[in-house]
DNA sequence: CCCCAGTAGTTTAAATTTCAAGAAAGGGCT
DNA sequence: AGCCCTTTCTTGAAATTTAAACTACTGGGG
């Protein structure tokens, strides 16, 4: 005699795993609020926009319209909205009509918010380093990237990726 | 002749480095949409107000003091503040004067609480299986949880943990 | 051409988070 | 006791994020 399969006992987190899960909460929460406060001191921007900036600048003439920019950044158009309007009142962006298609916007790295970027970069990476990279075996960086490409591939609505950013 | 100190090269990411730190920022940014909607959906509550309930309900007698449990959870005082006052008016929590200390407060989980947790705990965790752990391996499972508790050492304050939590 | 479902992006209000300041109590010192 | 500094927690305002509604445009049929 089986339960009946809307009162299946949940298959709870192994000790392995919840301990996986735990330390993620944890090291997620802790980095968060680090790059946070490090951008936000030394960049005036918090650690989403900046990662807007970065996209933008790898993008073919530092633009990208809004759309394939929340893809990249992988947060809401609505999200994506407010931040180019606040990023525009401190210059860093620039809005630009798409002259395809009258609906679309492309948002404009601004040569003002690349030289934002190019002076905050260094102190960012350096604080990514000290956090991760500089504790971390060869292998064990290697791991973390696999690990979290297959997390990230598996919540990515198929079909999803922008070619021209990665 | 060495370039000055101020202006040497910053050590960029490898591309592994660099492959590692953009799938984890894409992990992070749809594991942390992704589990905020379930749980908005399910129970009514953000991802870190999930977390706070979880780590009520793990102290003895369900409950902790304010600095205890934002610290276990990593957050700031000040947005736990904000958070418990939204989990009272919702009657999951309440709050509690500390006998032993009067600045102190003690944030306990109704029993009203522990009912949502008990009826959301089982979604949530099939959400966070179905993300994560039914993907991996055993052995990166076991290299997941390893990485992050690194991380998340590095960022502790020393000596910052509490005992009675893990 | 006209209609209509779908797409792009914005906007509004509500919820959450951050930031800085502040009230209250503890604890050591003289 | 009185003073000083620290710790605990809260508060209020500003910034950011979310959720849902909304405008404008596209593209495909009839």
């Amino acid at each position: 005699m089986t339960t009946p399969a809307d009162a299946e006992e949940p298959r709870w987190l192994t000790d392995d795993e919840q301990h996986a899960w735990q330390s993620y909460l944890q090291a997620n929460m802790l980095l968060e609020d680090h790059l946070d406060r490090q951008l936000q001191r030394d960049a005036g921007l918090p650690h989403v926009y900046y990662g807007l900036l970065v996209k933008l600048s790898w993008a073919p003439r530092h633009r990208l319209r809004m759309t394939e920019l929340a893809a990249a950044a992988k947060i809401t158009r609505s999200r994506l909205s407010h931040a180019i309007t606040r990023l525009e009142k401190n210059g860093w962006v620039r809005r630009e009509d798409c002259p395809s298609d009258k609906r679309g916007q492309n948002a404009v790295l601004t040569d003002e918010g690349f030289e934002v970027l190019k002076k905050a970069a260094p102190g960012h990476v350096e604080a990514v380093r000290a956090a991760i990279f500089d504790r971390l075996t060869p292998e064990q960086i290697g791991q973390f990237g696999d690990i979290c490409r297959i997390i990230a591939d598996g919540l990515q609505p198929e079909g999803a990726d922008l070619p021209w950013l990665r």
